[in-house]
DNA sequence: TCTGAACTGTTCCAAATGGAACTATCTACT
DNA sequence: AGTAGATAGTTCCATTTGGAACAGTTCAGA
């Protein structure tokens, strides 16, 4: 029974990627920078380190796809003033764009996540919503226990 | 708040994917060799077809992960009889051995998702299946019509 | 029985990935 | 000020990944 919980999170994770694939590859994207490009959008601005606090990337991979995103003039790169250690990210216009077509996409990830989710009430939601937060709060928790051993 | 949902479920599945990680490596694995693993132990036998079929994974990457997993002794492979096409994939004694350390490890993935689902009622658990399961469903279902556009 | 299309798996190789070592910067303490 | 330790990102490179071409097998229809 809970194995096929488990199952059943790594289907829709799986159909999801699919989505991403799809939609990353038409512009020149790999998954990662996909997902950067996503992570930025929920704010105007945000540093690399907060990046991948969000994405959970590994900081090569996260450098790496950074680099690529600002050759390709998706993003504006910039020292922090007051820490150079840290890097500011943000959305070009042209990376702007690019994040508002994959919102709109018709066939794209998150139009039919949406239509997807339509299928549910606004409750049913929260109570879907509430149950992955406390998997994924169990699951952290129990990961730090083991690595603090 | 569909947006939420929807990372909600790349949360729970990268940290899944972490512990997966974690008891792969400690057995010189790959994560598509686990999951082989795991994916053949729900029968006694399947053939390599079923398996691309059930993980997903893309069929060189699967194709090499098998060739792996023979040459280190965790599977038998042999052509199927009817159809000398087809490769009937089984556990060998030590696979066997190895699927079951997975299950009953301590800090594994199936022992922590357990007590994690233990949160739950069964009643609870089976909307959460019955949610995922419209969800899968539904991305399929679209996938499936944009490719046959 | 031939022939061509479909199917299953393998091979090849270019690209993506991610751990580890490194550089630069900052912070706390003496 | 000087130093050790922590922190943010980059670079390097061995490994993994997966698309595409391929080889062998099966099947349907002429």
């Amino acid at each position: 029974m809970y194995m096929q919980l488990m199952m059943s999170f790594a289907n829709v994770q799986k159909n999801m990627v699919r989505f991403i694939q799809k939609s990353a590859m038409e512009k020149g994207l790999s998954i990662p920078q996909y997902s950067i490009l996503m992570t930025i959008s929920h704010c105007n601005e945000m540093t690399q380190k907060t990046v991948g606090e969000k994405t959970f990337l590994p900081k090569s991979t996260l450098s790496q796809a950074v680099d690529g995103l600002v050759k390709e003039g998706y993003l504006n790169r910039q020292q922090v003033v007051c820490n150079r250690r840290e890097m500011m990210l943000s959305l070009s216009e042209k990376g702007q764009q690019l994040v508002d077509d994959f919102y709109l996409q018709e066939d794209g990830l998150y139009q039919v996540f949406k239509a997807a989710s339509e299928q549910f009430t606004a409750e049913q939601i929260k109570e879907l919503l509430d149950a992955h937060q406390k998997i994924s709060t169990y699951l952290t928790r129990v990961e730090l226990e083991v690595t603090n051993k």
